[in-house]
DNA sequence: TGTTGGATGTCGTGA
DNA sequence: TCACGACGTCCAACA
């Protein structure tokens, strides 16, 4: 890994073609050959890049580029597609090279997973004489995290986010749908569960009948690891 | 924006929880107070982000994280959400600043585009007798990019790209569908132009009844700039 | 190896 | 500010 901070332009040429005017930006190199060209703002996305398996190749700049005060070029070209990203480096201000090793890499531990396990096992929150019936029971438009029994017996169809959102209902509308169509469960009502739910959501979803309920995800974690205190 | 590489975990809880394991990166922190953790690999996506606007606040230590050889606790929150990213700094191998200022931003050519502008100008490469009817002509769905009127005066619809795939095929299928239920311009057949098509996107093509039709960007635009010469 | 659907998507644009 | 669509989308599971 090398990272240089340096003025430079810079052009991409591949499904577009882009290009950065003269300015002082940071240039990270990776050991695949991939180049990051960031600035000092703006979200994780680069101002341009070159993503791996790329060459990287520094030459000398031609008498024009020279006389423009280009000190460096550095091509950067992909290895299948062809792409081109190429840097003109003017002044560099920074150069250091580390060797970082390969990463362990990124565990993600699936929030919304355990959201749907704690309550599958507490499915008594949405409400008294619950009964758990289904866990992601599959249907033709995708897995429905978890269908329950009410207390007069009826189907509740409930989808699970860890932040609900406008799509989360659209999704559970889609469920609701499908399986109302199915006489073996219909009718069929909805439960949105979430940590959190976003005010447009929660009118839509009410809007359409869908029962919104905001889990507690430490309470019920708590519940869960602590079981024998509630005996 | 600051520049840290350094041996360390960095946990996340927001939409999803993830960790990652002690191994050395590289930590670049912006001025909006967004953070990228990188490996010396991968594409332009960090291992882990919080992006802006967000706080950074470093910390010392307490007794247990310590003991483990954490000499730094960063705390990293998204203004908005309170997504949190927490880096546990164990070894510093380098750490710089740097003033960048605000970039000047990236400028995208617009080739598709071009190529559009080009075409149109020199509709007779889809052959002898076609006329240019119209050019983004609006639809429900979308504008077409050229319609045309081949030697017969039958209406053809041209979707334009610079690679053309399979997704490009779909999008002027579509618009033949569309097109085709408008008594006032059906019959109408379909020419896929792009520098470059890929053997899946010109067999779909073809077996649609699409003509497909390679354009050559740098002699359409020699004969552009270079107008005069033909006479 | 191609295909498909999700993403801590990100990013623009128009309402 | 917010919903919608495109993206140099990227990415991983799956056929």
């Amino acid at each position: 890994m090398r990272l240089v901070v340096a003025t430079c332009s810079v052009d991409y040429a591949g499904r577009l073609s882009a290009h950065l005017p003269l300015a002082p930006r940071v240039l990270m190199l990776k050991a695949d050959g991939s180049i990051l060209v960031h600035s000092d703002g703006g979200s994780y996305k680069p101002l341009n890049w070159m993503s791996p398996p790329a060459t990287f190749e520094a030459s000398e700049p031609d008498e024009e580029q020279r006389s423009v005060g280009v000190t460096e070029v550095w091509t950067v070209k992909h290895k299948k597609t062809g792409d081109s990203l190429i840097v003109s480096v003017h002044e560099v201000h920074a150069d250091s090279s580390h060797e970082l090793g390969v990463d362990p890499g990124l565990v993600k531990d699936g929030v919304e997973a355990h959201l749907q396990v704690l309550l599958a096992e507490q499915i008594e929150r949405l409400g008294d004489g619950y009964e758990l019936w289904r866990r992601e029971y599959m249907t033709a438009i995708g897995p429905v995290d978890i269908l329950a029994r009410d207390a007069g017996g009826a189907t509740v169809a409930v989808e699970i986010k860890r932040r609900g959102e406008i799509d989360g209902v659209e999704q559970l509308t889609r469920y609701l749908e499908l399986l109302n169509r199915d006489p073996r469960i219909a009718p069929v009502t909805g439960v949105f569960a979430a940590q959190e739910i976003k005010p447009q959501a929660r009118t839509l979803a009410e809007d359409r009948g869908i029962r919104c309920v905001v889990l507690d995800y430490d309470e019920m974690r708590g519940i869960d690891s602590g079981h024998a205190r509630l005996f």
